[in-house]
DNA sequence: ATTTTATGTCAACACATGTACACTAAATAA
DNA sequence: TTATTTAGTGTACATGTGTTGACATAAAAT
């Protein structure tokens, strides 16, 4: 019933529209909301937090005006939670590496370190927004986080889990484990990704003190419980 | 526009009697400056990070005109600075109660666990300005923090060397365990603070995690350097 | 070919923000 | 006492903000 209608007031109003100010609209095929997503990241890797991050200057940045925003989120609390999943989607490659690295204890921690700096400085933008918004402003985002990180603390628990000496931990105990290396790897992470001039010899230096600190945690676990108590 | 007469004379005496003598004076109201401050602490543990939260909210919530603000601080990234140190200055004392506890290591974990979760209680507000700061959107800010965080670890490097398994340590490993015990520290501050409802049970049950981590950590420091190589 | 949907534009709004300027009153120094 | 410094108030303004509503058009669906 109201296709006529609209046929009709769509022809009358484009007749009637004077051509001479026609503003030629870029095709985005789609692209937008991941130009926000992104520019957004960018914006924020800056001097910026996220909820100090105004619609319309994201909307400047990324090209578009500042009521096309909402064709893509209702606002920006939403942009939020979207980086959240995107980051810990780009996060969840982080330990895929390590379920195939085998030897000594060590060269499987130099590995992970190596792995950890690469995937960080690879997603600059998504550990930095993660380590930023983690404990920042918007308790929504935050709540996400925190989210995430129970995911991927639940997933290295599930690796360690195959490890010889861990194969009689209780399952509490792993997480406990998981926990405390998750922590730990964030900490690296964003002590590395802080460091914006790229030093690469502060770097090796920050990596080797990261893969002491895994060691060093490495060594209690064939002593745990047995020497708990002393 | 006054006679010079008058002001060679206060030349005169203020060099003559007390040239460097900082006057300390009471403020008409109050002391506005801490009031800012501590508004600001208490705005910021809402919902806001701190370049999201405005000079004019805060002087609203203070019960000043906006303007007055800058009686105090040149503007908002100073308070920020102030906010720090401030923080800081309070975090110090964590340790202080360490210090003197004797007895099993276990012992002297549960104490520290327990120290930390009561400072953290009571300073809740410093805790988490730092916890959301610390990687948040202004760059000055960050960079305090980490300069302050530094000096934790320094002062916490300090106190390890003098237990017993840690006498023949090297000073950068000394670093590199206090580095790794303050960060876990902190994780586990921020996990406390983060619950707005103070579930007694839950609580205890995170301290128990954290006692835990801290343990295994320690539980590696005998088997340091014998035992990395393998 | 025609209609629909997705995605953009423009104009307007009511309000918040930082800060400059001029002024005032209280506390302190002289 | 008087003069000066400190810390407050009120006005004003240019600029930035989120959001509504009406309109336009490219691409996709029909």
């Amino acid at each position: 019933m109201r296709g006529s209608m609209n046929t009709l007031v769509n022809i009358m109003t484009k007749t009637a529209r004077n051509p001479d100010r026609r503003v030629r609209r870029v095709s985005r095929r789609g692209d937008t909301r991941q130009d926000l997503l992104s520019g957004a990241l960018k914006l924020l890797d800056e001097d910026k937090s996220l909820d100090s991050l105004s619609l319309r200057e994201l909307t400047r940045h990324v090209g578009i005006v500042p009521t096309a925003f909402y064709r893509h989120f209702p606002g920006m609390d939403e942009l939020g939670l979207a980086l959240v999943e995107e980051s810990f989607r780009v996060m969840r490659k982080i330990f895929a590496d390590v379920r195939n690295d085998t030897g000594s204890t060590d060269r499987i921690i130099a590995g992970v370190v190596k792995s950890l700096v690469t995937h960080a400085r690879k997603n600059r933008l998504h550990f930095r927004f993660v380590a930023s918004e983690r404990y920042g402003g918007n308790p929504g985002v935050r709540e996400a986080i925190r989210n995430g990180m129970r995911l991927l603390q639940g997933e290295l628990a599930l690796e360690l889990a195959r490890f010889p000496y861990l194969k009689e931990w209780t399952a509490n105990d792993l997480q406990m484990l998981a926990a405390l290396l998750v922590n730990s790897m964030t900490m690296i992470a964003e002590e590395i990704l802080e460091q914006r001039g790229l030093d690469k010899y502060a770097e090796r230096e920050l990596m080797e003190v990261a893969e002491k600190q895994l060691r060093l945690i490495v060594l209690g676990i064939p002593h745990w419980r047995s020497g708990a108590t002393g």
